[in-house]
RNA sequence: GUCCCCAUCGUCUAGUCGGCCUAGGACACCGCCCUUUCACGGCGGUAACAGGGGUUCGAAUCCCCUUGGGGACGCCA
């Protein structure tokens, strides 16, 4: 049976490469009807925050990432990692250390001098120091000083270091709380974690905590080690610019669908398909097939999924939210009105959901002003005169419908000697403000009558105000 | 600096463990078609095996070196 787990530190958000190693943990469990396990790593308590935790669970939650077991809270389990350190101190694998942070910085810049890698020297490794209340002293791991550690990643293939490369860690600050490197060992022993799905940044640490696995008498888990997500320009995400929280995503306009479909093929890739269903993902996908190098994030093919699943998720979703969206900025529509038509006519001209509301906005409210461009190219003294014999014809339009309105273009334009273009796009820019929109004819049926009237007469007077300035 | 890892179009990638690759798809970009605008859709185009050595009848695929990138080196995780 397998067990995979996702095990952030509460010390932000949740961003895309959490996301995506979340992600992939989770196909990889479903995919092999196992279980996920959600843990979070909180002994750090000095960063560790309550807002963090919740802003990884709703990142989750938005993603539809669901978890069998969990969440468990590292710092309700200090109990037992201060057993595991006992063990491992009675064993003979661990031991006191006194050293002070002033010794170990001088040590590591001696050794940075001497062009070597900075590590603990076994100061205090045959000591046998012995805890009193007078010091406070940290305990370290005895890690073998012989041989080499090897593992095979699913991702990254054969991995192997020399012991000698490691040095002894710390397992147990001063103040007696456990350290990252023994929790995670623990944890994952104790959970029975068969398969351990996470960021690259950890393969320099799996060695140790082989070691450390080993000395507590427990089997190694299978490691698979998903590269880094870099940002739109190759470089690493960091706070500074780029790494936002995935819920960002969402405030902007962008779908769950869209986004766990952005993600799995970031370093993953079946074929080449580019559109997955959860249900697809999860029936083809493989820790095997991961990529092994990092890759960028990109913006552009985001907003190209996004758009197709704005066309092609069931209309009455992206209804929804669109209302949502609009309720938020505080847009006053009436209840009763009836969005699928129009959001219907938008979908597939935007790539996101505000996009989306921002274009149909018109409908609703009068716009401030027009779209300079637009009205400086089709509001011009030419646009008068179809826009008056629109005026007229529309007015005396009972049904109110894109066929009568038609119809009624195609009349002006007979009578004027005109084409669409010069009757349809001055019509377009009065009644939306812009020159992007549905079919004409369609649009202005969507409007209404009485505001689609109203905003010709502005348009009118626009041009009139105009011509008067000059 | 030391150790670990990585390297196909601008980006995401295919490349079933060497031949079917004069390197395929997608995004973006550029044309054309559809079209009263904007999109969607359709068709076409520009564009890559980092460099150098091997191995082999044959290498994007295997080996070595160089270069470049990333990661780690905490009483952070």
């Amino acid at each position: 049976m397998i067990k995979t787990r996702f095990a952030p530190s509460p010390t932000g958000f949740l961003h895309v490469g959490g996301a995506r190693t979340a992600l992939f943990c989770w196909l990889f469990s479903k995919n092999m009807g196992g279980t996920f396990v959600l843990r979070i790593e909180d002994t750090d308590r000095e960063r560790s925050t309550e807002e963090s935790v919740q802003a990884i669970l709703d990142g989750m939650h938005w993603l539809n990432l669901d978890y069998d077991e969990g969440p468990y809270y590292q710092t309700d389990r200090f109990d037992r990692y201060a057993s595991a350190i006992q063990q491992l101190i009675d064993q003979g694998d661990a031991y006191y250390c006194s050293c002070s942070k002033q010794r170990l910085e001088d040590l590591r810049e001696a050794q940075m001098a001497q062009k070597q890698k900075p590590r603990y020297d076994g100061c205090c490794r045959e000591l046998g120091l012995k805890p009193d209340r007078e010091s406070e002293l940290v305990v370290r791991f005895k890690n073998p000083q012989q041989g080499e550690v090897f593992f095979t990643d699913h991702v990254k293939g054969s991995v192997s270091v020399h012991n000698s490369e490691l040095d002894d860690l710390i397992i147990a600050r001063t103040d007696g709380t456990p350290t990252y490197n023994l929790t995670v060992v623990v944890d994952d022993m104790d959970m029975q974690i068969t398969h351990v799905v996470r960021g690259d940044d950890h393969v320099n640490n799996t060695p140790r905590q082989i070691n450390i696995l080993k000395a507590l008498g427990a089997s190694c888990p299978e490691y698979a080690h998903v590269p880094m997500i870099l940002g739109d320009d190759g470089k690493r995400l960091s706070k500074r610019h780029g790494a936002v929280g995935v819920m960002q995503y969402f405030e902007d306009g962008y779908l769950p669908e869209a986004m766990l479909n952005y993600l799995v093929r970031l370093g993953w890739s079946h074929g080449d398909q580019e559109i997955f269903s959860t249900a697809e993902m999860i029936e083809h996908f493989s820790l095997d097939d991961i990529n092994k190098s990092a890759s960028s994030f990109n913006t552009d093919k985001l907003n190209w999924i996004n758009q197709q699943y704005l066309i092609s998720l069931p209309l009455d979703r992206i209804v929804d939210l669109v209302k949502q969206r609009l309720d938020k900025i505080g847009t006053v529509y009436d209840a009763e009105s009836d969005f699928h038509s129009i959001v219907d006519l938008y979908r597939q001209r935007v790539s996101t959901i505000n996009q989306l509301v921002d274009s149909i906005l018109y409908c609703f409210k009068d716009f401030d002003a027009y779209d300079e461009k637009a009205a400086k190219k089709a509001l011009r003294p030419v646009a008068l005169e179809p826009l008056q014999h629109l005026q007229n014809e529309l007015s005396r339009l009972e049904e109110w419908k894109s066929t009568a309105i038609h119809q009624s273009l195609e009349a002006v334009i007979e009578r004027l000697g005109l084409n669409m273009g010069k009757v349809g796009q001055p019509l377009r820019v009065a009644v939306t403000g812009g020159s992007f929109s549905p079919p004409i004819d369609i649009t202005v049926e969507i409007i209404g009558k009485e505001r689609t009237l109203a905003r010709i007469t502005d348009a009118i007077s626009y041009i009139s105000g105009n011509l008067s300035v000059e």
